[in-house]
DNA sequence: CGGGGTTAATTGCATTATGCAAGTGAATTT
DNA sequence: AAATTCACTTGCATAATGCAATTAACCCCG
């Protein structure tokens, strides 16, 4: 298995212990495509970082045992997954969204943001949060999802 | 030379973006350092996580590459190096703080903050920030550093 | 049913990054 | 001038990553 010692306690500093869950190139970017809409192994697959399958997968899995993630079934189909963000990975947004505005702010390269999402974040970053969040609440209800149930997959 | 590839610009997202110049085990410790007063090579070896100095010299060259860390020599002594936060790094507590933040909210092991920055934090974040970036300000003022000026090290 | 296509991985292997210990060289202290 | 400090650099073992190919379970369609 692809791992890095997730469990290494560094140090008490929970920057440091924040930095363990999220610190790494890939992580952060599914949290994105969590967050944003995407469910499916196969669509984190095709977002335009080109994350590698073996990578998506450990990172899916370590995201699980930091109860940041969880899956059902699609409820079509027992050969999909469907990847959602527990309370505690949603919160994550507090982390993403400064991390974008800083990017934005201080670029040197072209950065191309989805029209519909460029347009909300204009409203300002409170909002962004907040419509963001509330689209991730419509389809958990749709789909019976409780973000804050205990992960019966472990 | 150690070097990951922090120019390949993976795809145009802002996310990934910012990923590429802080998505890793070390860099925002190395700020975190930074934010709060730590200025020398020496001193951000002694740190709890124990950096290696072969990733600290990595890390501190990446970060002045994006403009985010400069340096000055120690005023007392030509072989001792005072390194900083540039505008664009100070600005990165935001992302720092909410992620501290959220590890203190959903921390599973114990976390040890010093006492008086636990002190700070009390009084909210934006308090924080506001008192940890002072500090910073008036640390500049004393050894004549502006944080806007372009680094002639490059 | 049963063969082909999907989905969610896993495996093998080359490349790259990390971690540790030791070493270097300039500057400073004694 | 010798010893020490500081900021690195080097060498080398180990671990993580990237890529392509493969697998196994499931679904769909005739």
């Amino acid at each position: 298995m692809v791992s890095r010692n997730e469990h290494l306690n560094r140090s008490h500093c929970p920057l440091a212990l924040g930095l363990d869950i999220v610190g790494d190139h890939w992580t952060l970017l599914i949290v994105r495509d969590l967050l944003f809409g995407k469910h499916e192994f196969k669509e984190f697959l095709e977002s335009d970082e080109g994350i590698s399958s073996n990578i998506l997968s450990d990172r899916l899995n370590k995201l699980q045992a930091q109860a940041v993630v969880q899956w059902i079934y699609h409820p079509q189909s027992k050969k999909r997954k469907l990847y959602y963000l527990t309370e505690k990975g949603k919160e994550l947004i507090h982390v993403v969204v400064p991390l974008v505005r800083w990017s934005l702010k201080h670029r040197t390269t072209e950065v191309v943001i989805p029209a519909d999402r460029s347009a909300a974040l204009r409203q300002g970053p409170d909002q962004f949060v907040q419509s963001t969040l509330q689209a991730l609440t419509q389809w958990e209800s749709e789909l019976g999802i409780d973000v804050n149930a205990a992960n019966t997959r472990l």
